[in-house]
DNA sequence: CACCCTAGTGCAAGCCGGTCGCAACAAGGG
DNA sequence: CCCTTGTTGCGACCGGCTTGCACTAGGGTG
């Protein structure tokens, strides 16, 4: 019930690849997808690497429904050109696939902190050794408290 | 390390205890209650250390509306009785407090491993070092791939 | 370029996990 | 035993997301 066979292909490295890889993949780029992917590969960190909810997606394609949105993005995440996770409560968020650093969510704030691969590595070596179980850098998401909601709280 | 976690006090260390301390948070120990605290420390593991969606919990209730339930587990989490997670997509789990495994949810089928926090010791010193960030062991979940479904496929 | 098949779109309805307002009910201190 | 006040069931409701449907429009074909 999740996300089957789509297979983590490597990620797209820019827009026009990405397109391409919709039409190769018997979709059609649309104004819509068109505009998603530009937002993707645009030059906003915020959209391409911290990732922007679903809702707030569709707001800056002022004129596309959310459905619309919904659909276009599930069909770019099969396509491995975006990536979405769960960040605790609250909606999902998607972002450009292949930034792969994994989030750390302060439970009060919502602040999200980004957090390297290689500060995750030694974790996923353990996972890896002791119970085979692969962690998925791309889905993850951290709860913590940051220092400064600590001193206020 | 000083700041002492706001409202995080020590679990309950058994069913009476529990039910004292409804009490002297003001609140009722009524039939609803009694049934869902019984739960956590019954003698499944299933439900006080791997934990059960609301619906779950209210079908193992019989004759308890949904919402009370609902309300039930919030209040017991505010008195630091039982907490819930987050695992990925899906309802949320609710178990018992105190039982601070981490868990780690494939996200192909689904199967929850439970990670000892001493396992996790070494990445949250570092993101308390590094980021000032406190991680939540209670509220953790990480996504993974076991080998089974990675053979699969 | 015109044609046509079919992916994609907007809209509305629906689903699911969870919350809330309300009137009736009951826990439990006095 | 009584009265206060927390609690309950019920139904309405909400946010996030999906789906059914009729219409629109990519884009390969001739």
């Amino acid at each position: 019930m999740s996300h089957p066979p789509s297979s983590r292909r490597t990620p797209p490295v820019d827009l026009d690849d990405a397109l391409a890889r919709v039409r190769a993949g018997g979709g059609r780029v649309t104004a819509a997808k068109r505009a998603l992917v530009e937002l993707f590969f645009g030059d906003d960190p915020a959209v391409a690497v911290d990732g922007l909810s679903a809702e707030a997606l569709t707001a800056r394609l002022a004129g596309s429904d959310p459905a619309t949105v919904y659909r276009g993005l599930a069909q770019l995440e099969d396509l491995g050109i975006v990536e979405h996770r769960h960040l605790g409560h609250g909606p999902a968020t998607y972002r450009r696939a292949g930034s792969t650093s994994g989030p750390v969510v302060c439970t009060s704030c919502g602040t999200v902190t980004a957090v390297e691969p290689a500060e995750l590595a030694p974790l996923a070596r353990h996972l890896l050794d002791r119970y085979g179980l692969e962690l998925d850098l791309h889905h993850l998401a951290l709860d913590a408290r940051c220092a400064g909601c600590r001193d206020a709280g």
